[in-house]
This record gives structure tokens, C-alpha cells and sequence, in this order.
DNA sequence: TAGGACATGTAATGCGTTACATGATTAT
DNA sequence: ATAATCATGTAACGCATTACATGTCCTA
């Protein structure tokens, strides 16, 4: 119940919610659980889109009554487990939706960035500390996309001959890289800056 | 009154929404009424920080009301008009969540990329023309950000002394010629995957 | 036998968007 | 006269987060 009846519709010609989307998305490239999904998430998306275990259940369920996905009972021993598959309905709409792109707007949000637009009101330590702080953490993304995601992106290219994963992946490492390098010079410049 | 209640606090030690910081900090920037905010949003945080019109006006009357900002009614002609200046209470809490920032956690949200996430879904063509309205839609914006954000930010810079605007937009920039160039060399890829 | 990973939820709250609405001033 | 810009809102809706809740299985 719950939500259900929001994605119900004659055709299921209704827009989804994004994570919808997501869901679809993740069970197409072989997740089986809610709990696949999580992970898939965690590993790959989460560096441009973040979605929360809470979305990802009851999504689940308004899928599947609007037959965009099939699910079943599978439980592991006594632990209850239910396991999904895209219906072609879900496939289309999935393919649909990423097709319908053209009016996508640019849309990139980060308190950290909207934080350093106001930095002035800081003192120049503080100020410089988090420039360090927005380097620190695209380092760390970094890090976290070569040693979680690379590999998952890997095994998709080489098990299932999907590809944008890995593509989009060498996308955000390109992107974090730009950020870092950007604020390395940010650095150097507020220091020579405030010595003058 | 509407959300008002939701922001009183006794020493306004609760937290604001994102949204009534973009406008605490436009007002330090020098903007003085509701539509100012607007359109230094538009011309400015946008890139990476969004808020719509809808938002500005209940989050001054709020902040207004929990002392975080004074207003006073300016009429032009017979135009009903407000402008806002920070108080001190205000300047306090925009620097002492600017100073909070250790903990903000990466985010970054796009939907464009979450597309070509899934694009093995796609047929070559497709995808290929995903991945270049992506290159387009960031050259797009280093062109509006040179165009638009560029010389409000040098006037920040050269009126005020205020520099990080148009640092911040530097980071911009440098982002989506990252994503830019990525695209390129994507694309190229693609073509000769699809030939061989 | 205790801790961590597996697995799935509910309830409340509120932020943010979409759609709609109104009217004054200025420039062409 | 008409359009664009200035200026300010209301109402409804729903996605998404936060906090909380529960229990199983496996491994050290």
C-alpha cells in the first residue's frame, strides 16, 4: 500500500521519483535485493546520487504493484528476503526515462562549495582550512572510487559487457581531480594573499 | 507567521535550513530585498546551490522574526518593497555554521550523470548523444559563468574586497571543463568501440 | 558469545518544488 | 499600448531524511 497508488497509472505513464529510477537501474545491472540495491548504491551512485535504504523498500513495493519489477519471497533460513527482476514493462520505462533527457537541468549541489562562496566572513585561517578541507575530502572520493567503485565497475565491463558504469566513474574521478587541483592553487594563492 | 515557529528558538541555537544561510549570506554580500537575493542566486551560488524564489521571501520573514535579520518597508512609488540587513545575531550564525564544516559530507547531485550511469540500456546512439548534450550542458555553463557570474564576482572582489566568489567560481569553471573533457575523450571512445 | 553484516522496515517531520496569483513600474 | 522587469507572495503536494525498531545469520 503506501505509496502505491502514486505510481499506479493506465499506461504507467506517470514520472517516477528519481530513485525509482535508481532501483530500476540497479536491478537491470543484476542486483536481486532490496538490500543488492543498498550496496550497488554505496559503491557506485552514491558520488552523484545518493539514495537512502528508506527509499529504496517501500519503492520496491509500489514497483512491483504497479508491475514495473517481479518480486518473490527467498528467504535466507528463517531470515525473510524477497528478490526482484525488471518486468519488460519496468525495462521500457526505464529506457524511456533515460531517453527523455534532453531537458535535463544542470543541477550540481554541495554545501561545501556554497560554504567557501561565503568564506569571507571567516578568518583567513579558517577560511584556508576548509579550502584544505574541500581538497581533503575529493581526495578521499578519490580514493574511495579507485579502491569500492573501480573494481564493481570492472566486474560489470567484464561479467556483463556494461560499460558507462566504469565510463561515469573515470568522469567523477576527472571531476573530483579538478576540485583538488583547484583548491591546491586556492591554497597557495590565499597564502601568498595574506602575507602581502 | 508560517514557519516562523520552526526557526524561534531561544538563542537561536537550533539550525537553519540550507536555504536561510544562502540568504543570510547574500545579505552580507549587499543584497538588500527578497529579489536581490533572487537574482544574485541566479547569477552565482546556482551552479552548485539552488534555491527558488518560493523559498527567499517565508525564509526573510522567519529570519526576521527570530531576530537574525531587520527589515523595514521601502516603498518605490506605490510597489510594496522590503529591505533586509543582517544583525549581529545574524552575521554570528552565518560564521558559525560557515565554521561548522567539518563534518559536511560530499554531496554531489546530478541527475544528467545518473542517466549515463545507466546508458548500457541505451543503443549506441543514444548514448553517445547523452554523453554529448552532458559535454554541451558544461560548456554551456563555464560560458554563462564567464558571461554572467565573472564580472558580478570581480565587482565583489574590487568594491567590497570580497574574494571567494570569484575563487569559488574558478572551482566551477574548472569542474565543468573537467566534465567537458571527459565527455570529449568519451565520446571518442565510444566511436571506436562501436566500429571495431 | 559477542560483534558485525544481513535484511527490512515504520513514523514523523519538513524541505523544496510546482502551479498559481497579483499588481506596479519602466522601456519600446 | 504592450511587453518585460520588478516585487511579492499562497497553497498543495510529495519526496527524502532522521530517528527509531527488529530480528537473523555468520564468524572470530
Amino acid at each position: 500500500m503506501s505509496r502505491a497508488a502514486d505510481y499506479e497509472g493506465e499506461e504507467a505513464a506517470a514520472e517516477l521519483p528519481a530513485a525509482a529510477y535508481v532501483v530500476l537501474g540497479m536491478l537491470r545491472l543484476g542486483a536481486r535485493s532490496g538490500y543488492d540495491i543498498k550496496r550497488a548504491v554505496e559503491r557506485s551512485t552514491r558520488f552523484f546520487w545518493t539514495i537512502s535504504p528508506v527509499q529504496i523498500y517501500p519503492s520496491l513495493k509500489s514497483l512491483e504493484s504497479s508491475g514495473l519489477v517481479h518480486g518473490r519471497a527467498e528467504p535466507r533460513g528463517r531470515r525473510p528476503r524477497r528478490v526482484y527482476e525488471l518486468s519488460e514493462e519496468g525495462e521500457r520505462m526505464l529506457g524511456h526515462w533515460l531517453r527523455s533527457g534532453e531537458s535535463t537541468a544542470l543541477e550540481l549541489r554541495d554545501v561545501g562549495m556554497l560554504k567557501l562562496f561565503f568564506a569571507d566572513a571567516l578568518e583567513p585561517a579558517d577560511a584556508r582550512s576548509h579550502v584544505r578541507a574541500l581538497k581533503w575530502r575529493s581526495e578521499q572520493a578519490i580514493d574511495q572510487m579507485r579502491r569500492e567503485s573501480e573494481p564493481v565497475a570492472l566486474a560489470l565491463t567484464q561479467e556483463r559487457g556494461e560499460r558507462f558504469p566504469q565510463l561515469v566513474l573515470r568522469i567523477g574521478i576527472a571531476v573530483h581531480q579538478a576540485v583538488a587541483d583547484s583548491c591546491a592553487e586556492l591554497e597557495r594563492d590565499l597564502w601568498k594573499g595574506d602575507r602581502a
